[in-house]
DNA sequence: ACGCTATTTTAGATCGATCTAAAATGCAAA
DNA sequence: TTTGCATTTTAGATCGATCTAAAATAGCGT
């Protein structure tokens, strides 16, 4: 049946409307060329005849796609959620459309991924780097004229526009909070698979000890999930000396140490007090509420979209880095829902 | 810059090995027409001036696209960041790849999503329907000859390829474990926009409640978010004769609901249940941890994925629809963790 | 060396839009 | 009526692959 049915371009258009197609083609993109009437008759064609505007098509006369390529490491995380729902609004206001790969941090599937978004032309991509991208892979992509805006994690020693939270001096506020609490012996878990994002969530803990004369604290490297937590749960209440704070890389992890802990007899804020970083909606909800640093995900998906946006319509700017606040959310998990003083971050 | 540069196509891989683009181009997609020798130097010259393949070009001719629209109303939800996964996973391995867009369980969202997927000629959709889409609306997607396979939810009255949970059996055996734990009076969450899923859900519970000659659940119109989950959670607790069983249509709802009781002084499994659907990863998480119908939203996804595969290479075989099996998950939130016998789905 | 078939290769048209450069049209002034 | 100028419209080439139908080449038996 499709064989025998003439499909609906815009010549068929054109011959409704009694113009030409380059006529019709100036009317589907608003063009001030043609006349009020004819553009009147033409819209009026097409909806008539039922056309649909090939994308494809204009796209071989070196027209945008309107696509982009959006490369996060893993969408059921809760964290990554955010952000592509974020980044994908932003996108549909923009009259983009995204297409979704994950990696699971691997550079292989992110390289595939790459390779057949290319072949799709996208416009752009935005990049939640798997672990182990090099500086190299990146200018790899600068290289090809292929506008790309690293989020959340920048890899290491690459250029480049990048989005993402202030792990820094979040985490330093933290475990501010943390020392004024009364705890001292730190240790951080999530550190399988290291990027720049963690990266600066140790530094951070690690500046904030040193400047109060505290040793640096144990760092456990497992891995960045649930089960990873409940792991670094497990080692750290064996420990002779054990630590009186458990640092988590972000929210998840906390979520596998918390039921761990509480399973080996651990009062949680009492014995050992739990963080998380991201603050995703469940942290509010756990048992009990998680201390975080939230760092909003959806916000730097948004923020991700106009850096790329940005970038497509001038290849040539200067390169631009955000790093959006991280705001310290304080909750039961670390013992004492002290507030800070006004006005810190 | 972009200008100068002559861009690589297909014609300078011919130029580079010797050979007419119409050998290329049977080289590039595997033709067992060309000579092993030719093949090895074509795809050497392709190597080395660094060609990269144009899918536009090619879909211009009437080749696939390779690329299928997923549309879910919300990307933030972990059910559905579980469900794209598993979609996501599948179509990478059948060398597809996904345009993500969101709906907000708004028609006239997912009407503009779908003109753009149609522009860029997706070989099909995978259909998570906003609340409100008619069984016309599926029609017209069949009648443009579009493959689509609904996932999770179906459009009461269309026809068509589908997948989701078995909502129905699923709320019947918790309604049945509630019923054995002594609940009488229930109440029903989260149904201020309905689809088939939550219909389904509803009737499960009215089914179970009737064949105990028990009276219907009241019905608690209230958003399917975290906010509705508080909102039916206050109505419920300020009642004079108060359910003692709270079926929320989903885990979102549940979290919602479960704090909001708390502050209110209700004990969770003592003073009430409260369930949820989905057994999303923070469910064991909670506090308490939530007794819920694991609805395997990955394998959702997977499946989806399989059917509208299958309906791209068959466009006219039989419509074929599979309700995957939800298992009751026991926790404590319904106030005992007495398994149901074995046997039970 | 010849015809014959089987294997490889290719020229040129084609998909559906856009772009360029030129032609048609309208209108006011000369 | 003609000229000049601005406004509209258009023919035809073009983008980069694929397809068709035909041509070139190879292999084989006689």
């Amino acid at each position: 049946m499709s064989k025998t049915e003439p499909r609906i371009t815009l010549t068929e258009v054109a011959r409704h409307a009694g113009v030409s197609r380059a006529t019709v083609s100036l009317v589907l993109r608003d063009s001030p060329l043609v006349a009020a009437e004819t553009r009147a008759r033409v819209q009026a064609s097409a909806e008539a005849v039922g056309y649909l505007y090939n994308r494809g098509a204009a796209t071989m006369r070196g027209l945008r796609t309107r696509t982009v390529g959006l490369l996060v490491t893993e969408i059921d995380n809760p964290f990554f959620g955010e952000l592509v729902a974020g980044a994908e609004a932003a996108l549909e206001a923009a009259g983009y459309i995204a297409f979704l790969a994950t990696t699971a941090d691997s550079v292989e599937r992110q390289q595939r991924a790459l390779q057949r978004l290319r072949e799709h032309r996208v416009d752009g991509l935005i990049l939640c780097a798997a672990g182990g991208t090099t500086p190299q892979d990146i200018a790899t992509l600068a290289g090809q004229g292929m506008p790309c805006v690293q989020a959340m994690r920048q890899v290491r020693g690459s250029r480049g526009d990048f989005t993402g939270a202030d792990n820094l001096l979040g985490l330093e506020h933290l475990t501010e909070h943390l020392i004024r609490l009364g705890h001292r012996r730190f240790a951080f878990a999530g550190t399988a698979v290291m990027n720049s994002s963690l990266r600066h969530r140790l530094d951070g803990v690690e500046t904030a000890l040193r400047r109060h004369g505290l040793p640096a604290p144990l760092v456990l490297r497992t891995a960045a999930t649930r089960q990873g937590g409940a792991e670094a749960a497990e080692t750290l209440w064996r420990m002779r000396d054990r630590p009186d704070a458990l640092v988590c890389c972000n929210d998840v992890v906390a979520f596998g140490a918390i039921p761990a802990l509480q399973r080996l007899g651990a009062g949680i804020g009492q014995d050992i007090a739990v963080t998380g970083v991201g603050d995703v909606p469940e942290a509010a909800n756990g048992n009990p509420p998680l201390t975080t640093v939230a760092t909003d995900p959806r916000r730097i998906g948004q923020e991700a979209v106009r850096l790329l946006l940005r970038r497509i319509a001038q290849p040539a700017a200067a390169m631009e880095q955000v790093v959006l606040p991280a705001r310290l959310v304080i909750r039961a998990s670390c013992g004492a829902a002290m507030p800070l003083p006004a006005g810190a971050a």
